[in-house]
DNA sequence: CTGTCCATGTAAGGCGTTACATGATTGT
DNA sequence: ACAATCATGTAACGCCTTACATGGACAG
């Protein structure tokens, strides 16, 4: 389960509570891997169940007891071994393809019209992942750890060339169409 | 849920068996949509009951009696309608990002196996896909409709463009571990 | 005084995977 | 004779989503 193996890495780093969790998942790696709140919760007191995580509580009057968890050695060791370990390709779902696939059932117009969608979809998180680039690249001179901030970064990376190759493919794709050019 | 389409659409080209269905699914959208055989039998008791499709019972002496699936006209309105409709994209989760994310807690070297052990998988991934362009290429020229099989070669270009730009960013990667080359 | 943030969780449901179960037919 | 293919399904489990539920602190 990579959700679990997502939070020993931001735990490793430093103790959070799940709402702080969620905050550094929405923050950073929810382009990749989106975590719910509820499914953290519920997460995190199984990891604790299993001994990868120690839960501190910290009663505060009048408020909810705040409960920060820390990674212990054995999710330390975990944690190591799945980093290290190469996953099999993800099968990944792509809705919109099945769209495309049985096209033939469907017009021009329509056919365009879900085109032009998601090429508006993928300039905006294109927009996106710029700025953030962006503005990560102005602090990049001041980072404590340039080797694990550059790899953060090949992961913004690695969303901007998808969304290039996607880009590229829908407007050779909406050419054609267009033009009834259906060489391929 | 895009499976039930997935279904509507090829029984909107013929009516089909839930093993035949099986093996539509493997021979072409496996790669943006896996189906897996004992999701297709429940999904498909699921849809006679919406009365999206018809199910037809061959009895044959001395073997299971064949099942064989048929769109309704509400299941033809109903692809229609899905057809025609643009999709939120969709989130992709990418377990081999997180890894990468996270790995200013990982070796040089380690890092350096992931990356080539991904680099392997998309390479092998691509040439498959070449292969079945290339097929489908040859037997171009006799299709009966160019357009349906121009997009569903789409799907095809959209696989390979997409491995294309991932080995990019692999090598990309690669040489900047290992020249520690940390720009960005 | 209204809304947003802080902070925690539970419950139910949906989609998908893995394992199990059965038995005839066809090809080597 | 053995394996692969044809052909159908059930059961259990896992991960994720959506909705629900609660309540103090703080800012405009």
């Amino acid at each position: 389960m990579s959700l679990k193996h997502a939070i020993l890495g931001f735990l490793n780093l430093k103790p959070l509570s799940g709402y702080d969790l969620k905050k550094a998942f929405d923050q950073s790696v929810r382009h990749f891997w989106p975590a719910n709140q509820s499914q953290i919760y519920r997460t995190l007191a199984q990891m604790v169940e299993e001994g990868l995580l120690e839960k501190e509580i910290i009663a505060r009057e009048e408020r909810l007891d705040l409960k920060i968890y820390q990674i212990s050695p054995k999710g330390q060791a975990e944690l190591q071994r799945w980093l290290a370990t190469p996953l099999p390709t993800s099968e990944n779902r792509e809705p919109f393809l099945i769209q495309i696939f049985f096209g033939g059932q469907l017009s021009d117009e329509a056919l365009l019209h879900l085109l032009h969608e998601q090429l508006k979809m993928a300039e905006e998180r294109l927009q996106v992942y710029e700025a953030i680039y962006q503005a990560n690249q102005a602090k990049a001179s001041q980072a404590s750890d340039p080797r694990a901030l550059f790899l953060s970064m090949l992961t913004l990376a690695y969303g901007k060339k998808g969304d290039q190759a996607l880009l590229a493919w829908l407007r050779e794709a909406i050419e054609q169409i267009e033009n009834k050019n259906y060489t391929f």
